[in-house]
DNA sequence: CTGAAAGCGCTTACAG
DNA sequence: CTGAAAGCGCTTACAG
C-alpha cells in the first residue's frame, strides 16, 4: 500500500541489523509462531494469512536464520560430503549429482577434503558433529576411535563406493574384488597372457588388486607384474609407469590401470613411443569417466554408477528422516566392464 | 580417578543426547562462562581449572555445538564457496588450496554448485545467507536482485578470478582481457599467421577473446576463425573443434583453447589424423592444469596461481574477522604465458 | 580469573 | 487455524 521507499521497516532492514521473525510477524499482525509455521508448512496456515506474511516477507527482504532453526528444532538440513581430493576423478560424477540435489531440496552441502590424513578426517568428522549435520557421506574406513564418535553422534553415517562387511551407518557401493575378477576374466577371454597391474595407494584400489590377481592366478597363469601409484592417481604418474614399463625383462601385453586418467596417460606415452595401442599393448582404465569413450583410441574401462550412487545416499537420508522403514544396511549399484577399442 | 565405563556421565554421554557445556561444566566444577572461555580463548583461564575442564570434555567426549555457538557469537565460522561445475578444471588449484585451508583454520566450507543458473546462484546466495557466512566466495558476476541481497548482508562477498570494475566487496583475480593480448603477442612472435580461436561461453572467456583478437587485429592481421564450446570446456569437445577446423578453407597453423583439457584433446584428435604438433598444427591451453607439463608434446599455456587466488580471499576474510585495516578492492594476482612443446 | 544472567532467533508442544 | 511461552545450547558484557 505504502510506497516502499518510504516505509520506516525498509529503511531498517536496509541499515544494519538483518530482518527477524519477529519484524516480520510483527508486520504481518500475526505471532511468529505462524510466521515460521508459514515458512516450513505453508499449507497449514490459511489462505489470507499467508499472503499477508507473503507480503511482509517481501517488504523487509526476510532471511530466515538457520543457524537459530537449526538449534531450535535440531535439524540442521546440512550433510557433510568427505573425500580425499577433489581432482580424483572417480567421485566427480557422485559428487556432482550429490550437490546438485542436495542443494536442489535445501540441504547445505559441507565440503570436507581428508586426504590420506588420519588427523584431517577426524578433525573434519569433528566439525560436521559440531555443526550438527544430518548425515556424513564419507568413502573410507575410520579409525575406531572415530568411529565410537561417529557412533554417539546422530547423525547417519554413509560410507560410499564400498561395502565393507560391518558398515557404521549404511554402505552405498559395489564389490571392489568382484570387479577385479571380472577384470581378470575380460583379461582373459582376450587372450592376453602378460598383464601389467598399476595400483594406487588406498584400501579399495588394493581389493580390486587382489581379486584380480586371484581370479588370473587361479586361472592358471603366472602371478602379473605390477606397479603402484600415489593417490590422487593422476595422468602424469603415466611416465614412470611407462618407463617401468619398457625396462621389463618381458614386456607386458596389457596395461591394467587404477583410473582412466592413468590410462589415458600411458596411451599418451604408449603412441608417443611409437607404440600402438591396442596392438603392441593394450590398456585397461577404471571409472568410465567421459574421457574413456573421447579418447583415441577409446578406452576400455569399468563403468561404476556414480550418481546412482549419489542418488542412493540421499534416498537413504530423506528415508531415515521420515523413520519410515528399516533401511538396508547395503547398497550394491553394481558395475560394468566397458569394452573399447584400447583393450 | 574413577574408571571411566563405571562412570554415570560416560553412560549418559553414550546413551543418547549428546553431552552440553552444562554437563561438561557441572563435571569440571566451574560456570559454563568458563567452559566457553577455554574452549574459545585458552589462555584466558588458569591452569588448574583448565586442566580440570580438559579432563571434564574427555570424559563426557563434549563436541560443541555451533549452530548454538553461531547463534550466540553471530560468528558462524563458515563459508560459502561457489562454482559453475566440480569438473571446472581452472578452478581446481583454487578450491584444493582453499577447503585444505580454510578447514585447517576451523573454518567449514559450504560448496554450492550454480552452473550457469542464476536461480540456482540466488538460491544458494539465499542459503549461504541462511547459514549465516562469514564470506561467499563466488565467481562471476550477479544479478542486481541478488546483489541487493548481498550487500543487505554482512558476509564479506569476494569474487575471484576475475578483477570487475566495481566489485560488490571484493575482487582477487587477474585481467581476461590482458591475458589474451599477451596470447596474441605471442603468437605473433612466433610467427603463426591463422589462428584459430576456441572461446567457452562465458563473460570471462569472452574477455579473453576480445583481448586476443583486438591485438592481433591491432598488429596489422586478419580477424582469427572462431568456434566456441560449451561449459565446463572439456576433453571431449575436441572432435567437434577439430573436425570444424579441418573444414575450413584455409587450415590454422595454430588453435588458441580455453583449457588445457580441451588442448588436450585437440591434440590428440590431431595425432589420430597423422598431423604433426606443433609442425602441422600448433595449440595453446590456458590455466596451466599438472597435464599441461605432462602431456606428449607438453602444452603451452598461461599459468595462473590458483592457489594464491585461494590465498588472498582467505586473508581478506581473516583480515576482516581483525577489522584490522581498510581492505584493496582489487587484488590483481597475474599470470604467466608457459611456453611449451605445443606452440 | 570467574560467575550469574540476559540474549541470540528460531521451533514446537500445548491449549484454545 | 493461531498464539503464548518455554526451550534449543551456546556467548558475552558486566560485575566482582
Amino acid at each position: 500500500m505504502t510506497g516502499i521507499s518510504a516505509d520506516p521497516f525498509e529503511l531498517h532492514a536496509g541499515a544494519g541489523k538483518a530482518a527477524t521473525l519477529d519484524d516480520v510477524a510483527a508486520r504481518a499482525g500475526v505471532s511468529t509462531a505462524t510466521v515460521s509455521r508459514f515458512i516450513n508448512n505453508p499449507q497449514v496456515v490459511a489462505q489470507a494469512t499467508a499472503e499477508r506474511i507473503r507480503e511482509a516477507i517481501a517488504e523487509t527482504g526476510y532471511i530466515p536464520n538457520l543457524l537459530a532453526g537449526g538449534l531450535a528444532s535440531s535439524k540442521s538440513k546440512m550433510v557433510a560430503v568427505l573425500i580425499p581430493y577433489l581432482t580424483d576423478s572417480i567421485f566427480n560424477d557422485t559428487m556432482q549429482t550429490m550437490v546438485e540435489e542436495l542443494s536442489a531440496a535445501g540441504t547445505t552441502v559441507m565440503l570436507g577434503l581428508t586426504g590420506v590424513s588420519e588427523a584431517r578426517t577426524e578433525d573434519l568428522i569433528r566439525a560436521a558433529i559440531s555443526r550438527r549435520v544430518d548425515a556424513i557421506i564419507f568413502t573410507g574406513p575410520l579409525t575406531p576411535h572415530v568411529e565410537a564418535m561417529v557412533r554417539r553422534s546422530p547423525a547417519l553415517f554413509i560410507q560410499v563406493w564400498d561395502l565393507p562387511e560391518d558398515p557404521i551407518g549404511i554402505a552405498v557401493g559395489f564389490s571392489h574384488h568382484a570387479a577385479g575378477h571380472d577384470i581378470a576374466r575380460f583379461l582373459m577371454s582376450r587372450g592376453y597372457r602378460r598383464p601389467h597391474v598399476v595400483t594406487a595407494k588406498g584400501a579399495r584400489a588394493n581389493m580390486r588388486r587382489d581379486g584380480l590377481v586371484a581370479e588370473w592366478v587361479a586361472g592358471g597363469n603366472a602371478a602379473p607384474t605390477e606397479a603402484s601409484v600415489e593417490v590422487p592417481s593422476r595422468f602424469g604418474h603415466a611416465r614412470r609407469i611407462f618407463a617401468e614399463v619398457r625396462r621389463l625383462d618381458h614386456m607386458p601385453d596389457v596395461v591394467v590401470c587404477g583410473s582412466d586418467y592413468l590410462a589415458q596417460g600411458v596411451i599418451v606415452e604408449a603412441l608417443a613411443a611409437g607404440l600402438r595401442v591396442p596392438e603392441d599393448i593394450a590398456v585397461v582404465g577404471f571409472g568410465n569417466s567421459s574421457i574413456a569413450g573421447e579418447m583415441r583410441p577409446t578406452i576400455t574401462s569399468v563403468e561404476v554408477d556414480g550418481a546412482r550412487i549419489a542418488r542412493e545416499a540421499i534416498a537413504a537420508i530423506r528415508n531415515r528422516a521420515g523413520a519410515a522403514l528399516p533401511q538396508e544396511r547395503w547398497i550394491d549399484v553394481g558395475f560394468r566392464l566397458v569394452a573399447r577399442e584400447s583393450a
